[in-house]
DNA sequence: TTGTACGCGTTATCAC
DNA sequence: GTGATAACGCGTACAA
């Protein structure tokens, strides 16, 4: 049975050195610090006190008292978006596997959430801020977000920036362009030259290095009018759609393939398609980008461009603990994958 | 251009109070407190001092000096599925309303892990750990979790369940059994009778419900063999996908529907039912249980029992923050939505 | 209403 | 090696 549910006091580092009768920064030295200059019999009573009394360090109390702590903070748009937890899950990962822990906030897409959340985040004191993927509804208030971010800074903190440039601090990203470009060359290759692009409309540099990518790409392999067919409706599942709806007939019709910068945007072209009347392959390809695990299910399966997130968040929790600014842009993989959207045309 | 890159201080509320000419527990009484007995003129001169200062409030710091933090601690399985991310995302936001910051910790499905993580939240002080979903690999070692929350409710933590309740605490679910039962009784009605249904292989309560829910639904509409038909593959897409391999042509082909009691499963039996040559939904009938968003593209769209995130999500919000343990088990709703996996049979 | 003094749990700097 | 003692930034009795 449960004791007096009268809330007691947590156990402290004191409770614990007096229970092994050892002074306080003794029992500090053996649970948490770093030097092992402790008699081996002390220490033993010391770990045996803490395991009895259950003793749990004050993380707080630590942060403070080491004026640093062992979290990063995380920032992205959304949580619930396949793309954005997956990246989510790839950063907390990398980051306990350097002994930090991660805490998350989410902006939900709101650019002054944005701004109130890295306030927030920076009273943690973690010691990164990592902010993840971006979009926003509103216009974000940038001068105020980049000054909260300088202060953060100068007190030590480390930015970075995942997946988005749209700020003057340090940039992880995939090749866009090469991956974009790659997976044009693999397509026109098998037929497909008639291609609708789908940007985004808010302006984003990854989504724009994918576009660019992927003309660049047709015009190898000798598509000219490549530029002609680049559109940038609202930068979702919807606004693809919505897009491919409003194109005539005809227009339609004269395409061989839709490519979009996302998959989600690619997704919302293939519904559009098909309100429209087109079978996804037989009478158009559809590709995007990103290659979202949880479309394993979606038929017939997406031709996409695959991105090593492994490889992004460990280089992105590698620069929020590395102190030199080593500005060697080194870019996360991304190539083609082909599959069932995108057959030989 | 950025100043020295020397590591300056963090702005203190000392330092506000000193620029302010105040004493420090007035800027703290300004900025933080919450009787707002000070003069008018000092608390415009606190603000404006702390504004121009960039002060964050120290959030480790208030924690020590509160004895408690506006955090809550929520542990999931995993973030990259779907399902979990939405119901982070939805307890986030209602943690949020109430003025509450949530930090996560994911034990990728590793029993193991989980101990260690509440180990580690209970030391961030949070208000409340939240503990969300489930399904181990490893078996979990329950007396030490167990021992280990209630040290934390022991000094005045609250400890709540969502959508499991295999541990000794408060629990808030979805009405398992009423939504599944519920999406039986239509589906019966259309015609469905033989119905494979895949229970999960983990023992898991919520799950053994939506078995049981589904099961008492066939029978109130005649169904009598409706028990011989449950099978308890591993708790995945790829345990569903498989145990639907491992049928007989004879055995599938009896078949009317595949009930799976998530829509991971559902998808997973969805695949391998059409590995085995068979058409979705003109040859079988397929459904699932989470609604889960992401799947709005899968063809044909799933037949699935509809949860409701927020009204949960709340609800354990709510019991976080109220110390009155109010028992009454209110379930969150749940309820099917029929789509085009199941027409008319 | 405002300021002084102290305590929160921990680490770090010293003497011993 | 070990133990006093002083920080860390903030909230809050208490006194003024």
């Amino acid at each position: 049975m449960r004791g007096e549910p009268g809330p007691k006091r947590p156990v402290t580092l004191d409770d614990v050195a007096r229970y092994a009768g050892v002074s306080q920064p003794t029992a500090s030295r053996v649970l948490n610090g770093s030097a092992r200059k402790v008699a081996e019999s002390y220490r033993q009573r010391v770990i045996e006190a803490a395991r009895e009394l259950g003793y749990t360090p004050n993380l707080p109390a630590q942060a403070m008292a080491r004026g640093t702590s062992r979290t990063i903070a995380l920032l992205v748009s959304l949580i619930a978006d396949p793309y954005f937890s997956a990246m989510a899950a790839e950063i907390m990962k990398q980051a306990e596997a350097v002994g930090l822990h991660t805490s998350i906030a989410v902006t939900d897409r709101q650019a002054d959430r944005e701004l109130d959340l890295v306030r927030v985040l920076r009273g943690q004191q973690p010691r990164a801020i990592i902010l993840a993927g971006s979009g926003y509804i509103d216009p974000p208030d940038e001068q105020a977000l980049v000054d909260e971010l300088h202060r953060y800074q100068d007190t030590g903190g480390r930015v970075v920036l995942v997946s988005r440039s749209d700020l003057p601090f340090e940039t992880v990203d995939f090749d866009n362009h090469a991956g974009a470009r790659q997976l044009a060359r693999e397509l026109a290759r098998i037929g497909y030259r008639k291609c609708l692009v789908l940007g985004s409309g808010t302006p984003l540099l990854s989504m724009q290095q994918r576009v660019e990518g992927f003309l660049d790409g047709l015009i190898e392999e000798g598509v000219t009018d490549a530029a002609d067919h680049v559109h940038h409706p609202e930068f979702s599942w919807k606004g693809a759609r919505e897009f491919v709806l409003s194109l005539t007939d005809d227009q339609l019709r004269e395409l061989h393939l839709v490519f979009a910068v996302t998959d989600d945007m690619a997704l919302g072209a293939l519904a559009g398609l098909r309100e429209r009347g087109l079978r996804i392959p037989e009478d158009i390809g559809v590709a995007g980008f990103d290659d979202i695990t949880t479309l394993r299910d979606v038929v017939p399966t997406l031709t996409t461009v695959h991105v090593d997130l492994h490889t992004l968040a460990k280089e992105a929790v590698h620069r929020a603990i590395t102190p030199d600014r080593d500005l060697t842009r080194r870019p996360a993989p991304a190539y083609p994958v082909l599959r069932a959207s995108t057959p030989p045309h």
